[in-house]
RNA sequence: CGGGGAGUGGCGCAGCUUGGUAGCGCGCUUCGUUCGGGACGAAGAGGCCCCGGGUUCAAAUCCCGGCUCCCCGACCA
């Protein structure tokens, strides 16, 4: 393609609302073009890389062997109803109506869709295992899209829902998933690492997220510092060994006064205690209510609540802080509470009303400093089991950096950044069943698919390697996912050797296999030059007068800083081999 | 949804406090010169100043209402 030709232009200066790298080079390189908050247009050269990253896809899919399907965008919303998520779809499904007034929805994803193809054509276990994906669009209304292409509402998606008859078959199919996936990223020239997620309302056993670590990245993952050891995992999941406190005699419950003292730190230093031989009391009640429900939550002093695994211990309610007022009605202290005495089943504080989930760092931590439910007072030798305890004991406890690995290993966990660019899940039967996906088995028996379900944002995936691949100039593309793989400016266009030659190797480049992005245009060479560093392309071939009174011309890899001079004759050929390179 | 910021030629911005001819840089058009890291000269084109209402002789500027976009947070299978 000749740049002179190519649709889209270069911007010298980006928007000022853009902030992120890949938002500012995407835009200013003329990949793609805004249309509305977290909706945007892919121009010629967007395109070029989207396509690539799909075809990329496309072919590890294919060789994992699922079967491309194309499902609709706009879809009757009894399908949704019928999954029960019509309601419940966080964020909430784009609606509207069809000429005949029947509700329609956009499809944010299509575990519905997909289910309802399989049930229709699912008879037999010897119809399995399939599994089945397509690319293409979602439409997610999010609250808050962001950063160009990392964050948006309407994207390309790689969405892939396996059907098997068993666990075994499920873990194959999710096996073979997870190793296409990492192909899929090794190819694009991508570092992602797989590491262990929440499932969230969707469900499921399994969940594995693939992250690109870039610091613009929104989420927050764990990796284990011992080399040996593969652990990595969201700081939603991330769990870490609590060390055991030193046992110690059960001490006797002794009342003592606090005056003033309201955080865990300040009375800890009061009462010239660790931290971690407090309890604190957090409270929380489900989102949706407003019937006085408490969550009441014990933590070691050390530690913070993971309010993912508190929602997982909640059965999947979505948990909020209590409000004061609630607090409040509840006849709890707060400041002073803790679950020592919570089981008096008259008052305010009938256990009704709250749940109390104890976070497993304190039962094996003896003699607490507790909240005496009373203000200014604090009790010393708090012991569960003895003292109290709680309705579910379970890890609910924010992994940090520092803190020891869950494996069994030396390391500690180590803190990155991140941006999820896949997901995988393991769903079971839920939306078989609620969407009749059913099979006779082998014994005559009717059973329901086990289904996992696999997605890739196309162009978060795009954006993703140019926040970890860029420099102050722009973008350094992986050359398998660059629009072209090689950037030819021809300079000097007063000399018509320059031109002539430059052309003619432009043809010879294309007619060898290579893709070029000739830049034929009148500009001077310091702009040739900071476009070619703004779109990145793998590879810059520069034809000069210079050069050519040598023989030669210039080749420079965009990662690289210098420049080396190959003769004419060669010029082809030197190309391949340094696009290998 | 809570907090903050911003809407003025394609992009980046000034003008608004103190109402009175819309301005600058880049980009764009034409001609000439120039040609290895965002060239130079000359002549041009291009603006419902986000929208609606109000105040005023007069509104980009003041007042009221709305919309959009960005950032932080909440949220984000």
């Amino acid at each position: 393609m000749r740049l002179s030709r190519s649709f889209g232009k270069t911007l010298r200066d980006a928007p000022a609302d853009a902030e992120t790298a890949s938002h500012q080079y995407l835009t200013r390189a003329g990949f793609v073009q805004q249309v509305a908050a977290g909706i945007y247009s892919y121009m010629p050269l967007g395109w070029r890389s989207l396509t690539k990253i799909s075809n990329i896809i496309r072919e590890e899919m294919d060789r994992a062997g699922a079967q491309e399907i194309s499902m609709p965008v706009v879809q009757p919303r009894e399908l949704w109803e019928q999954s029960g998520r019509a309601d419940t779809f966080q964020p909430p499904l784009a609606s509207l109506k069809d000429r005949r007034d029947r509700n329609m929805v956009i499809a944010p994803t299509h575990e519905e869709t997909t289910t309802f193809m399989a049930a229709a054509n699912l008879e037999s276990y010897r119809d399995l295992p399939f599994n089945l994906y397509q690319i293409q669009t979602k439409f997610r209304d999010e609250a808050r899209p962001r950063a160009g292409l990392l964050r948006v509402r309407e994207f390309e998606m790689k969405d892939a829902y396996s059907f098997d008859k068993d666990e075994e078959g499920l873990d194959v199919s999710f096996q073979a998933m997870a190793a296409a996936y990492h192909r899929i990223f090794s190819r694009a020239g991508i570092d992602v690492r797989m590491v262990e997620a929440d499932s969230g309302p969707i469900g499921g056993k399994d969940s594995n997220e693939f992250v690109l670590l870039a610091e613009s990245g929104e989420d927050t993952i764990f990796v284990c510092s011992d080399e040996n050891c593969s652990y990595a995992a969201n700081a939603e999941k991330a769990e870490f060994k609590k060390p055991a406190a030193a046992p110690e005699a059960p001490g006797e419950l002794e009342e003592v006064h606090t005056p003033d003292i309201k955080t865990i730190e300040g009375l800890a230093e009061y009462l010239d205690v660790p931290v971690n031989k407090t309890v604190k009391a957090v409270f929380y009640a489900p989102e949706s209510s407003t019937g006085g429900e408490i969550v009441f939550v014990s933590i070691r002093g050390d530690l913070e609540v993971n309010e993912t695994k508190l929602r997982n211990a909640m059965s999947g309610a979505e948990p909020r802080l209590a409000t004061p007022e609630e607090v409040a009605s509840a006849g709890l202290v707060a400041g002073s509470a803790s679950a020592i005495g919570l089981d008096a089943s008259d008052g305010p504080r009938s256990r009704a009303r709250i749940t109390s989930i104890v976070d497993d760092s304190v039962i094996n931590s003896p003699n607490l400093v507790a909240g005496a439910n009373r203000t200014d007072y604090h009790l010393r030798n708090g012991n569960y089991g003895r003292d109290f305890e709680g309705d579910i004991v379970t890890d609910i406890a924010m992994a940090q950096a520092g803190d020891a690995c869950p494996n069994d290993c030396d390391g500690h966990l180590v803190e990155h950044r991140g941006v999820e660019v896949g997901h995988i899940f393991k769903l079971g039967t839920g939306y078989s069943e609620s969407m009749g996906a059913t099979f006779l088995d082998e014994d005559g028996s009717e059973k329901h698919a086990l289904m996992g379900c696999y997605g890739i944002g196309v162009g978060r995936l795009l954006a993703a390697a140019i926040e970890a691949n860029h420099d102050d100039k722009g973008m350094v593309l992986p050359g398998a996912i660059a629009p072209y793989e090689v950037y030819l400016a021809g300079l000097n266009t007063n000399d018509e050797t320059v031109v002539a030659t430059a052309a003619k190797f432009y043809e010879d480049l294309q007619s060898a296999g290579v893709e070029v992005l000739y830049d034929d245009r009148d500009e001077p060479p310091g702009v040739k030059f900071n476009d070619a560093d703004l779109i990145g392309l793998p590879l810059r071939v520069v034809v000069s007068a210079r050069g050519l009174r040598n023989g030669e011309i210039e080749m420079k890899r965009r990662d690289a800083s210098e420049a080396a001079m190959t003769p004419l004759a060669d010029g082809v050929q030197a190309v391949k081999t340094a696009l290998e390179g």
